[in-house]
DNA sequence: TGAGTATTGTCCAATATTGAACAGCGCCAT
DNA sequence: ATGGCGCTGTTCAATATTGGACAATACTCA
C-alpha cells in the first residue's frame, strides 16, 4: 500500500496534471496553521488541491463533540463533496500547518475532468473512497477501541506515511485528542493504548518526535488480540 | 426527503431508464429469501439493479461480528463498488425477501452511463453516497446508542419508507438483531430503546406489523435528549 | 394444524467506558 | 529565561455497556 503505485495513485497523478493545467495561471492560496479553509454550512462550491501542507476534516455533532474524518496531504484533493449538489459544507477543513492550496470551482473541476477524459477515473476514485469509508464504518460497529486505534494508525500511516528504515514514519503531528476524535473514544484511553503499543514496540518515536508505526508488528498484534 | 423528488431521485430515474435499456433482452434473476447474491471475496465484477424486493449488505469482522451497511429496495443499484477495481467483494449481499434483479457487468455499466451522458450524474450520486456515509461515521463516533438508533430509524424510513397517514411506514421487516448490527450495539439494548420509543409514541406498529416511524416526533425527541 | 425455530422483552452480574481531575513536561512567544 | 499554555500520562468513582440467560410470543413450513 505504501511503496507500489496502485491504480488510485496513478489516477491521482493524472488528476493532478489535469488540475495543475486548469489552475496554472492562478497563484496558490496560502493558509496558516490552524486556519479554516471552510466551515460547516459554507456555500462556496469549490474543490481544493493541496500543493504542500496538511489539512484535516472535522465534523461537529449537535452536542459539540468532534469527529475527525481524514487528514489530507500534498497531492490530495478535498472538498469534492460539493459535487453532490447538496449545498453547504458538512465539515470543517483546517490547516494542520502552513499549507498551499489551489482552488477550483466545482463546475470547472468537472468540466476539466470531462475534457481530459478522466470522468471514469474519478468514478473509480470515488468508489475507492466509498469502500474505505465502508471499512471505517464496519470497524466502528464491530471492533473495540484498542483495535480501532490500531487500525486507524495503520490507515493514517499508509495514507500519509513515509518509508522509514524501521517501517513507516508519520511526519504530521497528531494529538491524542485528534486520535480520540477519529477512533471514537476519549483522550485518556488513547493515552493508555498508545502507551501499551509503545511498550509492545509496535510504535515508537524517533529523535525528531515523529511517530513510527511498525506496520507488520502492529498488524500481527491486532490479529492476536481478537 | 420522502415526498419530493430531489436531484438524486431524478438521477436514479435516468439511470434506471438507461439500465433497463441495457438489460432489456436479458430476463431478471430471481433470488429467494435469505439467498446470497454475492459473498465476501467474490470476484464477479457486476452491478445489480433491483426490480422488486429488498437486499441487505452486511460486512463481517475478523471476530465474526456483523455490520449491516444498508438495505436497498426496488429501483436501487448495488454492487457498484466493483467499479473501484479493488477486486473481490467486501460485503455480502442477501435478499431479505424474494427479489428480482438485473445484472450488468461493471464495464458495460460504465459504458452505458457514458453513452447516455450520465457519468456526471453518477459522480453526483456517488458524492451523495460519500456524504451520507460521512454522516454515519460522525454519528458512530460522537453520539450514544439510543441517539444512533433513532437516527438509523429515520434514515431507513426516509430511504425505504412509504408515506403513511401517521408519518412514514417501513414495510420491510428488520429484526432487532439487524438493527443492532447497524447501530453498533447489542440486541437487548435495541429492545429496550425500541420499547422506550414505543412508549413515547415516537414509533408504532400498525395492524400489518409494519413499523411506523413518526418522523417529526422522533426528530424532536432526539434533539431533546442531547 | 402443530412442532420447531426465530424473535422479542427482560433481568443481571461482570466488565468497559466516561469524564473530571491533577501533576509533569515541553514548546512557544515575549 | 520564564510564564503560560497545551499536551500527555495517570488515577478514580460514576455510569454505561456487554453478553448470557430465560420466558413468552410470533412466525414458518412440513
Amino acid at each position: 500500500m505504501i511503496q507500489q503505485t496502485p491504480y488510485s495513485d496513478q489516477f491521482k497523478q493524472q488528476m493532478q496534471g489535469s488540475l495543475l493545467n486548469e489552475t496554472k495561471n492562478s497563484s496558490p492560496i496560502k493558509v496558516g496553521k490552524h486556519d479554516h479553509i471552510y466551515t460547516v454550512g459554507d456555500e462556496r462550491e469549490t474543490v481544493y488541491f493541496i500543493e504542500k501542507g496538511q489539512i484535516k476534516l472535522v465534523m461537529v455533532s449537535s452536542e459539540g463533540k468532534e469527529c475527525m474524518l481524514a487528514i489530507h496531504g500534498a497531492g490530495d484533493v478535498f472538498g469534492e463533496l460539493c459535487l453532490s449538489g447538496l449545498g453547504g459544507r458538512l465539515e470543517t477543513a483546517t490547516a494542520m500547518e502552513e499549507t498551499f492550496l489551489k482552488e477550483i470551482p466545482c463546475s470547472k473541476f468537472l468540466g476539466r475532468l470531462a475534457t481530459d477524459s478522466l470522468l471514469e477515473g474519478f468514478i473509480k476514485y470515488l468508489a475507492v473512497r466509498i469502500a474505505d469509508q465502508q471499512q471505517v464504518i464496519a470497524n466502528l460497529v464491530t471492533v473495540d477501541s484498542e483495535q480501532r486505534l490500531g487500525k486507524t494508525l495503520l490507515q493514517i500511516a499508509r495514507k500519509l506515511g513515509k518509508k522509514d528504515p524501521r517501517s513507516i514514519r508519520i511526519e504530521v503531528k497528531i494529538s491524542h485528542e485528534e486520535l480520540a476524535a477519529m477512533v471514537g473514544t476519549t483522550r485518556p484511553r488513547i493515552s493508555v493504548f498508545m502507551q501499551r503499543f509503545r511498550n509492545l514496540d509496535l510504535i515508537e518515536y524517533n529523535t525528531e518526535h515523529h511517530l513510527i508505526v511498525k506496520e507488520n508488528k502492529l498488524t500481527a498484534y491486532l490479529a492476536s488480540i481478537l
